[in-house]
DNA sequence: AATCTGTTCTACACTTCGTAGAAGAACGAC
DNA sequence: GTCGTTCTTCTACGAAGTGTAGAACAGATT
């Protein structure tokens, strides 16, 4: 799946951040004014378009083409795309206990609690995700 | 940090899996045998010396000057490495404990026990790694 | 039909990565 | 000390990925 590159992060924050789907122009303005820090730079709305259609190849978004102005949305939650890049990564490895420990070894106090809670309580009913 | 490349891979594995550090030649060797699976095109070494330049270059390999075939060495452990990377995923989340619930969603049943006697075992001091 | 708005196609520059030859540097043999 | 061998550095190029956007095309509105 590899790494994002810096706008199509910025727009898959976007989306993760919207309620609802969003339209590329939606998506044009909420990158000039939300993000970026300094710039202020306003894209032009097909470098939108391209970089939407590329996440869409690669299937970290979903559109709607039934509707004209088309509408975008991240096809999963920031929590479970970010969780599944862990998994990858986590999965490349060989010697998986060694790296949760390790993983565990950085982890702050109150991290390592809310781990614990969910390990402890197990609502393991989410089968989802296929 | 990003993720590396096949052959940046490759290398990065060979010296994980090596006990002590390697010439470029010894690499190179490991390279043909060990890996690859199919292939058994043996690299030229200056491709296995760029390569390390590189990773040497984005902190990942520690060269010995000293000593005149170079020996080059990872700068940290495999696991080391690995958790460091999905602690940087997880770090670029702006909700932790969502995307650590997706995360525990998704382990293995043998990875939740080994998670859990973990966190109650005895306080990890290891200081290690800067 | 003409126009406006949104989408797709095409394109280019920049970076990263795999790949390696050519040139340079160090070290042992003589 | 010079010669040859061995190792490293420099330089380079092609493929892929990404940021960027104009040109051309399609659907809706009047």
């Amino acid at each position: 799946m590899a790494q994002l590159g810096d706008l199509e992060r910025s727009i898959m924050d976007a989306l993760w951040a919207s309620e609802s789907p969003l339209t590329a122009t939606e998506l044009q303005e909420s990158l000039e004014a939300g993000s970026a820090g300094v710039s202020g730079k306003q894209l032009a709305v097909t470098t939108v378009l391209t970089v939407l259609s590329r996440l869409e190849h690669k299937g970290l978004v979903v559109r709607d083409r039934a509707v004209r102005p088309h509408l975008y949305r991240a096809s999963s939650s920031h929590a479970d795309h970010t969780a599944e890049l862990m998994h990858e990564i986590l999965g490349a490895s060989s010697d998986r206990s060694e790296v949760l420990a390790r993983f565990l070894g950085q982890v702050s106090p109150e991290e390592a609690a809310t781990l614990r809670g969910l390990l402890n309580s197990p609502p393991r009913d989410s089968g989802l995700s296929a």
